[in-house]
RNA sequence: GGCGCAUUAGUCUAGUUGGCCUAGGACGCCGCCCUCUCAAGGCGGAGAUCGCGGGUUCGAAUCCCGCAUGCGCUACCA
């Protein structure tokens, strides 16, 4: 079955066989802060394109704005990545062969790019003054004009150039952009046209010889040979002059794909605004990485018309661009709410009492590496994995299990008239009796006890569940007497009729 | 202002080349069943004149044109 990069590569790059060990994919996130949805989603995209077609999928931090990027917002992207499972085949932590996988080491590149196209004629030195373009700008914008770029410093001459740089004269270098129009073939939404009159001579080198985006970004794409990018589409109208880019260095340029935005439910692109939007916060909230995953896979994508639960391995082996949505993706909590206690679902007991221990110790209820408190866990995953939908949810849930709780006060009630009184000091001399203290004899005995005192079900094992657990809302009754163990059991009925 | 992209129910989406769409699936919502609480589960339901207006056609959510709205880009930000 043919994918979506077989037609591609036919129609844009010539021909890559399918299972391509030459497919080359990066996410390039520009470490300003924390790694986000958005971000990961188009991560995601990428890592599942490599994966699918056996090719490469390259972390490359996009760090040209210095004053902006900080070694925190790096440990906190990789960090992430790692916890979603998008593990990276070059990059950092990992190497690969075009060390660093980052911006700052590399500036010699992008300065060598930059004096080839000047050689070339592709590039020319502009000697205006951030501060005047800024002026001529707003003052064009005022006049109603077009605030592009007037060119000027395009019409001086090569030797009068050279001469005003050796007097020590501050220059920017800009790409001086042909005539003529730029097609993007993108893979989501097939050719977008730009006139390049519309493109103004963009600035690749700053006065202080830093590269900008647009340079860094063919550059590295170029020396780490990416045959796709894949990336949001708020990128699109910058594609064209990275199309120019590529065809003045007389390289082939990579197969693009653009992947629509993320927005809130007002439409806005998805910002802190919107609530928690850093992936970390997701972790922190409970959330299982493979229901991210899935979810995420799902903004923009689909696999068919039905499909809505799926894995890795579906995830990769049905991934296609040619499948991915261009109309922008509302972030639905809800759902995403649902989709997590699906896979909370679908764990074992060990590996949802594993998931559950961090967030046990962070509650206070059990050591983390407390085998005991495992072992106890395990055995109260049953009962609890079809009541949560955040791996959070479990820990008011749980808490009776590992440390005496206060009754609440609306568990109180069922605790105090004669009725609830009797059923609890009943109880607690079955209790004793039994023989076996497991579920099933529990149920019996005490079933037989409401039968026999002419109370109905509900009413005999509410006092009792307010009483074990403190709360009008548990865990089912006999499971969790069980697990409590008899003697737990009958001291908490024993204490709450001293008390209330 | 210019350029570009988008527009199927509250939400994610299916609908690739026009007829099998009296628009499919999922989340959420409502109701019933099950039931020791809460869930989970089962069954059923409401909810979309496919942004608007023209056109092409025997036939359009699907093709063409215009309009509207939203968003993006238009930086010596990325």
């Amino acid at each position: 079955m043919p994918g979506a990069v077989i037609s591609l590569s036919a129609k844009f790059s010539g021909g890559v066989v399918e299972r391509s060990p030459a497919l080359r994919l990066r996410f390039a996130p520009s470490p300003t802060g924390y790694l986000h949805v958005g971000g990961a989603r188009t991560a995601l995209f990428n890592w599942l394109l490599a994966r699918r077609h056996g090719g490469s999928f390259i972390l490359r931090i996009e760090d040209t704005d210095l004053s902006r990027s900080t070694e925190e917002a790096i440990e906190a992207i990789i960090r992430d990545m790692r916890w979603l499972g998008l593990d990276w085949d070059e990059g950092p932590e990992v190497g690969g062969e075009h060390w660093p996988y980052r911006q700052t080491g590399r500036v010699n590149l992008y300065r060598r790019a930059a004096e080839e196209l000047m050689r070339k004629g592709a590039a020319y030195r502009c000697f205006c003054l951030p501060e005047e373009l800024a002026e001529r700008r707003e003052k064009a914008l005022k006049e109603g004009k077009s605030p592009m770029y007037d060119r000027r410093c395009r019409r001086i001459p090569w030797e009068e150039s050279r001469d005003m740089a050796k007097d020590g004269k501050p220059f920017a270098i800009r790409f001086a952009v042909p005539e003529g129009e730029t097609v993007v073939r993108d893979l989501v939404r097939g050719e977008v046209r730009f006139r390049n009159q519309e493109i103004e001579d963009f600035v690749l080198l700053r006065n202080d010889g830093s590269p900008t985006y647009n340079l860094a970004v063919v550059v590295d794409d170029l020396d780490m040979r990416i045959t796709h990018v894949v990336r949001g589409d708020d990128h699109l109208p910058n594609t064209p002059k990275q199309i120019l880019l590529y065809r003045a260095l007389e390289a082939e340029e990579p197969a693009f794909a653009h992947l629509p935005m993320i927005v809130g439910r007002d439409g806005k692109p998805l910002s802190k605004r919107h609530g928690d939007v850093a992936v970390g916060s997701f972790r922190e909230r409970g959330f299982l990485p493979d229901a991210m995953v899935n979810f995420l896979a799902l903004l923009g994508w689909s696999l068919d018309d039905s499909t809505t639960i799926m894995d890795r391995d579906t995830l990769v082996a049905g991934f296609a661009l040619e499948r991915v949505s261009s109309k922008p993706a509302v972030w639905d909590d809800e759902k995403l709410v649902w989709m997590n206690s699906q896979y909370i679902m679908a764990m074992d007991d060990q590996a949802l009492a594993q998931a559950l221990m961090p967030f046990l110790a962070q509650a206070g209820l059990a050591e983390e590496g407390d085998p005991g408190a495992l072992e106890r866990m395990r055995r109260i995953s049953p009962l609890v994995r079809e009541r949560i939908k955040t791996l959070t949810d479990a820990v008011p849930l749980v808490a009776f299990f590992f440390r005496e709780v206060e009754a609440e006060e609306d568990a109180r009630e069922l605790l105090r008239g004669e009725e609830s009184r009797a059923v609890l000091r009943e109880t607690g001399k079955r209790l004793l009796e039994l023989e076996s203290f497991d579920a099933a004899a529990l149920e019996e005995s005490m079933r037989a006890m409401a039968d026999e005192m002419g109370v109905k079900p509900r009413k005999a094992f509410q006092p009792v569940r307010a009483a074990v657990s403190g709360s009008r809302v548990s865990p089912p009754l006999f499971e969790s007497m069980e697990i409590l163990g008899r003697e737990t059991c009958l001291r908490r009925i024993a204490r709450s009729l001293e008390e209330n």
